[in-house]
DNA sequence: GTCTATATGTAGATAGAC
DNA sequence: GTCTATCTACATATAGAC
């Protein structure tokens, strides 16, 4: 959110209809070409060019270039913290939560964005997938995703006592990437079965998600 | 393998001791560079500077960098598929195909590799990561893993008759993208448990991932 | 095979006119 | 807010001497 260097309370006029609707074009721009192309693979140019501005625009609206894609990655990833936590905290309130029911509150939120209308939400999985196996911005993904992935951590070893911390957390990590890998890579589900690719998040596959993460962490208890 | 332009059996003389290092070299730098920045982050002076020699030295034994980056990515390819085939055979001609045996014939070469003295193996996951979550080498992904991956897929499917082909190359991804997780982010599964960052692969994640991933399957059988 | 020097393109960012 | 023009740095790649 740059063209904001001052507070939003010191700022003495609002912006135009025009200057809001070019901040909103750099931003999607950006949005689009950081999840396809990266960080490096993406220049402020290409933005500019997508975006259908000069770019010295994209400077003023986006600020730097690294300032900019921390921005693309934060404001959906705070709307989506926000859904998952509301719903975890409604199944905690009701008294001991069931495995299933964690699970589907850390998952649904994000596979119903995906399969709603608005396109980018599906390609934000690619733009985090690629966030979290970049160690340069480990920051960013400890701020943004870090608390809630704690709670939720902290959540699943509630519904399994008898599984060790440690265990829990590498089923939510297998979690977590095996949902982005179907956000990603559904293609190569299609291409494995022979099939054509389809465009869209397959409800059926995201059942299959759900149900071979609850299997995998339920596996983790010792038998009695 | 550039500096090869020539074919082997036209090649007249044998290079130097001195050029094979500076070949070995170049490779490696490339590697570990390509592992940490990315493809698009890592620049060919950057290796240069790894390796310690001239930059016109990369282009001579590298060749253009899209081209070093295919044989970075191919040479530990070809090297893991052939383990993983034999593996896969050896099982086969035992008779019908247990599913924990064959998600070992998978999983296993790789963390055996990963977990041994070249650290090397360890980032390439971070490699294959990257590689498989951007679209511009859907080609050299096609071409160097797709053929394997069709084959275990084909044994998983044998393994779970009663499952629709489509959820077991759904399952078949998700085992691999929760066996990369494991390699490139066994820091966070640390994290998630409160604990200091260990370096190496933990054996004892490695059982946790494979008794996910197979009960994980398995769950995908409808009840009868 | 390896070096230095350089050709040629593109990167991020801003100054200053409007 | 938005434009054009430009600064400075760095990119990939190769030519040609040794």
């Amino acid at each position: 959110m740059y063209a904001a260097k001052t507070d939003p309370k010191t700022r003495q006029r609002a912006r135009s209809k025009r200057a809001v609707e070019t901040h909103r074009k750099v931003l999607d721009a950006a949005e689009k070409l950081f999840a396809q192309k990266g960080f490096d693979g993406t220049s402020v140019r290409d933005i500019a060019a997508e975006a259908g501005v000069t770019n010295a625009l994209v400077n003023f609206h986006g600020g730097p270039k690294e300032k900019l894609f921390e921005t693309i990655v934060a404001r959906r990833a705070e709307e989506l913290s926000a859904l998952r936590n509301a719903r975890l905290e409604a199944i905690l309130t009701e008294g001991e939560p069931d495995l299933r029911q964690v699970l589907e509150a850390f998952v649904q939120p994000y596979l119903d964005m995906a399969s709603g209308t608005d396109p980018q939400w599906l390609s934000y999985a690619r733009l985090v997938a690629m966030v979290s196996a970049d160690a340069r911005w480990s920051t960013l993904t400890a701020r943004y995703f870090g608390p809630t992935a704690l709670r939720f951590a902290g959540a699943l070893a509630r519904c399994l006592p008898d599984v060790p911390k440690r265990e829990v957390a590498a089923g939510f990590v297998f979690t977590v990437s095996a949902m982005l890998s179907l956000c990603t890579a559904q293609w190569r589900v299609d291409a494995l079965a022979g099939q054509a690719p389809v465009a869209a998040l397959d409800p059926g596959l995201q059942e299959v998600l759900v149900r071979f993460c609850e299997a995998g962490l339920r596996a983790l208890s010792r038998p009695v």
